[in-house]
DNA sequence: CAAAATTTTGACCGGTTGGACAAACGTTAG
DNA sequence: CTAACGTTTGTCCAACCGGTCAAAATTTTG
């Protein structure tokens, strides 16, 4: 029976090459999106010519499908690891810093899939239906056994689970504005920092001046 | 002398065609992007013949331009709102509030500046380094003036302005995945009060439990 | 080394896209 | 009514784009 799955036999060259065009379409999908990027651009970027990289994809969806697959892999890789060993708070405040130091890591990866969500997620919507909305619940359950021992405030986890991905994409996704506002960035992991205090006390204490 | 931007002479078809094309243009722009839309996708949402789409607009970034420049105004509108008459939690409470509504009622406007600073802001960086920055580092003191005043608890305001678009733009740009993982919206308007009553919590109290 | 298999290339193709243009059509004011 | 002006359309074009193909160059294998 043929799954359609089954090994792909590789030699050495087509596993270099490969992943020279994967990098290369992530630098070129990233910055102008599925429809906005040509092959010729991702060849160029690979240092090779169009048919050659077409004899490795076949088609430009299929460099685009490769990339998103492996992406969705490290893209949950944080969430995943939140469980219900430790102190709940300490678990939240390295879940949202792991996701703040993918934002500064990875941010090619963030942006390409914003992507394609922005665009209504056409290619991988059964993905979003299926593994996501499941490991988010399973999540979502861990964090309200919290909020019921009284560990965490009681509110709506899937919605704080909206808001960390947000407040920490952010900064990969909109850098250019951020950078814009915030003026050059003066040397360092200065700006990371910055971010990673304000989430913390924000997520921890919100606004409300103490006592 | 002519500064390029003397008042344009309208006749009253071009007034109602040209708001035609730009509404046409908002749909199909906010989801496609910029290189993904075409103007004949464009003219057939607006009724109309790829010829006299471009009577009226003649380049297609003309249109987006256009586009672009009237979106920086409303979108602007409820920072410029926030002012230090009144209690500033509750200011700051309904600035949240503004921003989360224009996130419901104005989706495309938020994804089409979403793709836009997405690629780089090829079109709109210096109204960025201009306008925008000099408008938030206002608010931005206005804010830090609250905290000297003991009102709100000490942070990073710019950080602070940030978090609030990333969380209610979140609910616009990324409203698929938000559909994927909580299924349909069972009507009504329990999705954004849900949102809403959270985004309080979290900007107010954060995660710790009371007491 | 030589045959076989793999990799690379240049030339090419059909479809799409942004945009030009002149002719036809409609509207309006004298 | 008609001339002037504004609007709409069909046709066309050059550039671009995704993808094919056969032949040449290279690498691997026996």
């Amino acid at each position: 029976m043929n799954t359609g799955t089954e090994a792909p036999r590789r030699t050495r060259i087509q596993q270099e090459k490969r992943e020279l065009i994967l990098e290369a379409a992530l630098e070129v999908f990233s910055t102008n999106g599925f429809r906005g990027s040509t092959i010729d651009q991702i060849a160029d970027a690979a240092g090779m010519s169009k048919p050659n990289l077409l004899y490795y994809f076949r088609r430009k969806e299929d460099i685009h499908e490769t990339l998103m697959q492996r992406l969705l892999d490290t893209w949950l890789a944080p969430l995943k690891e939140l469980d219900d060993i430790g102190d709940p708070l300490t678990e939240l405040r390295s879940y949202i810093r792991r996701k703040l130091e993918m934002a500064r890591d990875f941010p090619r990866e963030s942006r390409l899939f914003a992507n394609e969500i922005l665009q209504g997620a056409p290619r991988i919507m059964p993905l979003l239906e299926g593994e996501l909305k499941t490991l988010v619940n399973e999540k979502a359950n861990v964090i309200k056994g919290w909020m019921r021992a009284g560990k965490i405030a009681r509110t709506d986890p899937w919605h704080l689970i909206f808001s960390i991905w947000a407040t920490t994409q952010h900064y990969a996704d909109f850098d250019v504005q951020v950078r814009a506002v915030l003026g050059p960035d003066r040397g360092g992991d200065g700006r990371f920092e910055d971010a990673a205090r304000f989430l913390e006390q924000l997520f921890l204490d919100g606004l409300k001046p103490k006592g």
